[in-house]
DNA sequence: GGGTACATGTAACTCGTTACATGATTCC
DNA sequence: GGAATCATGTAACGAGTTACATGTACCC
């Protein structure tokens, strides 16, 4: 499906970029929350973008001699990207989940284990769900215009919120069950 | 991490099963869920775990001549299966998913077009959510108890409920934001 | 001078998907 | 006899992770 692809893509599409940067977005705030990859799976990458000829880039001189490669989208590397923005995909299985699996074995684990192993995921996710309403409510006070760059970092964001706080009510579901139960 | 071994020990470990039936589980229902794999990735890791000593087989022979192999888990596979269980994992990032990927750049998608795209995943969210209701009330009238398997697959079928209502709660908050702005 | 961040790459390995390959059983 | 399902495997490739490897720039 080359989806690294078409994500790399996206964000030259923006601005030139240098594959570092890429990384970073990668890494960092909101995009992390359904996309990550890391800087040796992004340099092959753009090496191969610009052998197809989807983008191309220009090497700048930082200072003395730090050579950093800035990367642009081509013509073709846009059409490439304006295609694939507009495909309607279905809605495939996996979504891999380990405290879900785990979970689908817990008639193996002693229920007191098993409610700290839940108590501990609501914490992590409780801590994660702050911290996004916190990036949240400290970069925007209002819906951003459609057209934006700033509309999909903000929808993406409420995507992730909404995401955290359903795991959390799934966790406090579960702990139910296993509190009532004793 | 090696997930796919922990996912089939589990299974095994309910009861002697051919590496056809594991992966018939990962194809269907509710295991689907959260996790997935086929057979051609069963097939050498029940080989691996063999040959590791954490499970065992048994040939049977199916009316003339059908050979298969009924794996069962043994001493050490129960141990490492118990211990994995009760391992504190923290959440990672990554839970790709690539319509959000689409939507963090759809500032390049005509509005009408990413409407309509937005509809299409709402429709195909909203039949896997009625699906999911549905074999959630066939299935359970009441909540199983602690310690049998049927309590993992009921809180996973919850679990994969809510997901997919959540899912289709974000994918109404952005038509929302999609129509107010026309 | 030293630490951190900037910047770019490769190598080895694991994990996952698609395709190839083969044969038996059951039911119509 | 033919189709669907049962049953088990391998091969080739693509995606993703961890580790190795190297050098510059900036700030204290």
């Amino acid at each position: 499906m080359r989806s690294l692809k078409y994500a790399i893509l996206g964000l030259i599409n923006r601005e030139p970029i240098t594959g570092y940067d890429i990384s970073k977005e990668f890494s960092h705030e909101t995009m992390a929350n359904f996309w990550y990859a890391n800087h040796s799976q992004v340099y092959p990458e753009l090496k191969k973008l610009t052998d197809e000829g989807s983008v191309e880039f220009e090497v700048i001189i930082q200072g003395e001699k730090l050579k950093k490669k800035l990367y642009s989208i081509t013509e073709k590397g846009k059409k490439e990207l304006m295609e694939w923005l507009l495909t309607d995909e279905q809605i495939g299985p996996t979504q891999k989940d380990i405290f879900r699996l785990r979970s689908y074995f817990s008639d193996n684990i002693p229920a007191n284990d098993y409610i700290s192993l839940l108590n501990s995921q609501v914490r992590m996710h409780t801590q994660r769900f702050n911290y996004l309403k916190e990036v949240m409510s400290s970069t925007y006070s209002d819906t951003p215009d459609i057209g934006t760059t700033q509309l999909g970092d903000y929808m993406l964001l409420e995507g992730a919120i909404i995401r955290e706080n359903a795991y959390i009510m799934w966790l406090n579901r579960c702990l139910k069950i296993y509190n009532k139960g004793r």
